[in-house]
DNA sequence: CGCTTTGTTCAAAAAAGTTTGAACAACCGC
DNA sequence: GCGGTTGTTCAAACTTTTTTGAACAAAGCG
C-alpha cells in the first residue's frame, strides 16, 4: 500500500537500502527484531545524527516502533544520544566501534542467561546428590559436572572475545 | 490434558525436566526451536541411547517434532546415531564434547550468514564507488570499509572461538 | 507379495514474536 | 494554564516460526 500523500519524501536510495538489508540480516542471527537492525542500518549510513521522527519516515514504521526499537539499541550501546545543537527533539547516532556493540551484546543478551544457567545447573548438582541408585547418580553427576565445565568455558572466553574484537 | 490412556509412562522425573529446562533455555539463546533443546536433553540425560519413539513418548510432542528435530541435531553434529544392537529402529545419542557442539554450530548457522554476509557487502563497496558526490562517497567508502573490518574480525574470531573451547 | 513397523514430508493449526496505532504522559514556549 | 510537539506504553493486529498429524515412502519379515 503506497502511502498516498506521502510529498514523496528522499526516502533511501538502493544503496542505503543494500546497507539496511546487511543489517537486518546481521541483528536476524543475533535473533534480534528486524527493526533495530532497519533502525541501526540507517544511523549508520546517515552522515548526521537523526531523530525519531526521521527513523518514522525514512523506515515506513511506526513510532511506536520506532521508539522501542531506539531503547533496546540505547540499552545494548550501540546508539546515542547526540550532543550539540540543543534542539527540542533528540537526535542519535550509532556507536560504531566493534568492541562496544559486542560489549554491549555480551552484558544484555548473553551474561544473563550464562548467569541464570550457571546458577539452575549449581541447584541441579545438589539435586543430583540426593539420588539413591548410586550408578544413576555417578552418570548425572559425570553430566552435570560436564554441564558446569561448559559454562564455565563460555564465562572464559566471553572477555577473550572483547579483548579480541577491541582490536 | 492429561493424556487419557498413556498406560502412565515412566515419564521424566523432575530432576531430568530440570535439565531438559536448561537446554531449551540454552538453545533459546542460539535462535534454535525449543524442541530442539527438549531432545537434546532428554538424550544427554539418558544412559542410554533413545529411539525416535523414546523421544515422542518422553517430550510429547509429535513424531514429526522429533523427526525434524533430530535431522537438525544430526546435522548440526550434536546427536549421532549409536552403533551396536542393529535393531530395526535407530537409537541416537548426544555428541558431549563441547568442541564438536561450538563447532557444528558455526558451521551450520554462523558462517553460511558470515559468508553472505561479506559478499553482500562486497558489492556495496563496488556500487559505493560509483557515487557522484564526493563528500557522500568518501563517507560511505569509510563506513563500509568499516563494516568489512568487522566481517573479518568476525571470520578471525570463529576459529579461535574453537581452539579455545576445545579444551 | 501383503502386513507391520519405522521414519519423513508438508500443509494446516498453534504458538511465539513483532509491529501498529491510539491513548497518554512530559515538556516547552507563550 | 493552554496548545503544540515529542516521545512512551500497551493491547490488539499482524507476521513469522514452530508444531502437529495425517498421508506417504521405505524396509523388514513372513
Amino acid at each position: 500500500m503506497p502511502h498516498l500523500l506521502d510529498g514523496d519524501q528522499p526516502g533511501l536510495d538502493s544503496l542505503e537500502l543494500q546497507v539496511v538489508a546487511v543489517f537486518v540480516d546481521g541483528v536476524r542471527v543475533l535473533g534480534l527484531p528486524r527493526s533495530i537492525g532497519e533502525i541501526y542500518g540507517v544511523l549508520f549510513i546517515s552522515q548526521n545524527p537523526l531523530s525519531l521522527d526521521d527513523l518514522v519516515r525514512l523506515l515506513h514504521i511506526s513510532k511506536g516502533s520506532a521508539s522501542q526499537g531506539l531503547r533496546m539499541l540505547k540499552s545494548l550501546g550501540a546508539v546515542r544520544e547526540a550532543e550539540g545543537d540543543a534542539e527540542r527533539r533528540t537526535y542519535y547516532e550509532p556507536a560504531i566501534e566493534l568492541k562496544r556493540l559486542v560489549g554491549g551484546f555480551i552484558r544484555e543478551q548473553v551474561r544473563p542467561h550464562l548467569d541464570s544457567g550457571k546458577s539452575k545447573i549449581s541447584r541441579l548438582a545438589e539435586n543430583a546428590q540426593e539420588i539413591r541408585d548410586s550408578e544413576r547418580r555417578d552418570f548425572l553427576g559425570e553430566r552435570i559436572g560436564r554441564l558446569e565445565t561448559w559454562m564455565s568455558s563460555g564465562g572464559k572466553v566471553l572477555p577473550l572475545l572483547q579483548k579480541i574484537l577491541g582490536q
